[in-house]
DNA sequence: TGTTATAATGTAAACGCTTTCATGATAAAA
DNA sequence: TTTTATCATGAAAGCGTTTACATTATAACA
């Protein structure tokens, strides 16, 4: 590989000039500008973008072309949507994503986290999952480029990409009832996350606006799994009577639910009518179709590399907090009660 | 963030002592170690990679920490378990991995490949699709270590990480056969994949052993998309009389097929059986279950990474090639014909 | 013509690290 | 005691850039 040392030679000017052409400085002439062009096409070379980086680190510029994605859980799709938007807006700017999916492993978490750091990124791409919170919002303070996206960090004030997870659920329960269903049960993740929580109200919310009483014995708490959609599901199915109709908290626990539902021998939608929260692009291919709400994921992982390059230009811009809704996609999983 | 230099003044030694104990050399005494180790941990030092990376390449040493990995389509669960392996084992010993995701977009292609080498990567595990062969050739040739996945490069010598796609196909038409199937169909990806074409030799050959005689009429060939899946099946459910049995040449095709056949108001597996080439997670919440040819994914990244970490280390090894088996998961979507 | 402002280029330091080489300290051998 | 081998340390160069600063060439003006 050539470096500027051989550009230089080749075209019979200073390193300084041919670092000033690649960064298309005004103070270079246009004759000497062509001639070290000439020599740049001859020896295919390319800046080397490690001296860059650490060059760069001098002026704390933060255009190392580089950021962070920290995923919680990369064999959710909704996270590989994410993951697709975020890698997409990042290279259409020439900046490359290291990719960090802590899967269920704690301790790959500070490791994780320092490796980041010592690679000097530019900003990070972050779902502050359990656990995560309190280092991100260190890294924050540390004055990191940082964009939360899924979920807000509390306490510490920074960009962050959401989706309405309150009214997604809300519209999906209503769709529900809009079919005639009273008795509808949800699954819900942990408690602990937001947006759990989220989800829950906006079944709650939907419920009481169309004056349904809550049962209680129809909302079953678990740990946002696979397993905890097969095993609540299962309660739910053997209760007397069982839902007419099942919301699910998210793609993995739908997942669970589906499994045990036809290994019950409960038809959808004639049975049970069945709702799930994340779209999946299998979805569609399910028998029958599965309605479900739609997070853009995609969309949200660009728009949180947008934020964040904002962010690096101009660290003292107010935070942003962008909600985008999530679309409820009818198929043919409900019926009517 | 602090540095050498920091820590050195710090523990009142050179920053070579430093350097030498963060590198565990040998030459240090144990008195100015445990010094030195305080000092570090006082400032909470984390050398930087950056500076580091570009300091090895003086000596050539490829060991920056950081590995590329190119893929043609990360909405493919199969490649997600794939960057899984791969970012599992890489991490594990501390490196880091530039996920590259082409998805169709061509020129995404030197773009990606350029930025790549200029990181300096200490290697790449890549997916060598169409186009991008001549590409990898070249770069195996300039020296840098890389280890092909899922495909074999032609004409180039390199370390390659396979499962046996011949095998793997003529196992599920052998299963299908066992249950008395006869007009099985096949809809390939397209005949330049050399995949594509084992997976069809797989299929002809299972029909082959079993005397059974190939009905061309029988097997489609697409482009190893969904809507490829969609629009044979329908051909081939439209065809008169329609094939007992499917066996479908991905995942993607997959979904495809089984959309079609819903909307058909064909029944699995009672109309028609259905065999899937690539095993998801979710192939079990479908109704019925579906049975597939498993790709160890996960195990293929792992591997291909460890194999690329030996070749760092010896250039000159032998190149090796290996083969993993698909497994084929039995489930409910096969009946009898 | 000589000044002076401006544009174009070059020189060298800096980014944070690793490692070679030189040197100093210590211990073993004579 | 001196000599020699060994161990521990430090000084400095180098990885490939960027940019502040110094310098030189060019143009504009008196």
């Amino acid at each position: 590989m050539s470096n500027l040392k051989d550009v230089a030679s080749l075209a019979a000017v200073s390193i300084a000039t041919v670092s000033r052409v690649i960064n298309n400085s005004s103070l270079v002439d246009p004759k000497t500008r062509v001639k070290v062009q000439n020599a740049i096409k001859k020896l295919n070379f390319h800046p080397n973008r490690v001296a860059r980086r650490l060059s760069k680190l001098r002026m704390k510029e933060g255009n190392g072309k580089i950021i962070g994605l920290v995923l919680p859980d990369i064999n959710n799709p909704f996270y590989v949507d994410v993951l697709r938007g975020v890698e997409d807006y990042a290279l259409k700017h020439e900046y490359v994503v290291i990719t960090c999916n802590f899967g269920q492993d704690e301790s790959r978490e500070k490791l994780y986290l320092n490796i980041l750091q010592s690679e000097s990124i530019d900003g990070l791409v972050v779902v502050p999952v359990l656990g995560l919170e309190e280092k991100v919002s260190k890294m924050v303070e540390s004055g990191l480029p940082i964009v939360c996206v899924d979920r807000e960090l509390t306490g510490t004030d920074v960009d962050v990409v959401l989706v309405d997870n309150r009214k997604g659920a809300y519209e999906a329960v209503q769709h529900l009832i809009r079919l005639g269903h009273k008795r509808i049960a949800f699954i819900s993740g942990l408690p602990q996350i937001p947006t759990s929580v989220e989800r829950l109200n906006g079944y709650r919310d939907a419920l009481h606006a169309n004056k349904i009483p809550l049962d209680e014995k129809l909302v079953k708490y678990g740990d946002s799994m696979y397993e905890s959609g097969l095993r609540l599901s299962e309660e739910l199915l053997k209760s007397e009577p069982p839902p007419t109709a099942l919301f699910t908290g998210n793609n993995l626990i739908t997942l669970g639910a589906l499994e045990m539902i036809h290994r019950s021998g409960f038809s959808i939608p004639k049975d049970i009518a069945l709702v799930g929260f994340d779209d999946m692009h299998w979805s569609i291919s399910l028998n029958p179709p599965l309605t479900a709400v739609r997070q853009p994921g995609y969309d949200i992982g660009k728009r949180a590399t947008e934020l964040l390059f904002q962010r690096s230009g101009d660290l003292k811009r107010p935070t942003a907090k962008v909600i985008f809704n999530a679309e409820l996609k009818i198929r043919n999983s409900c019926g009517s009660a």
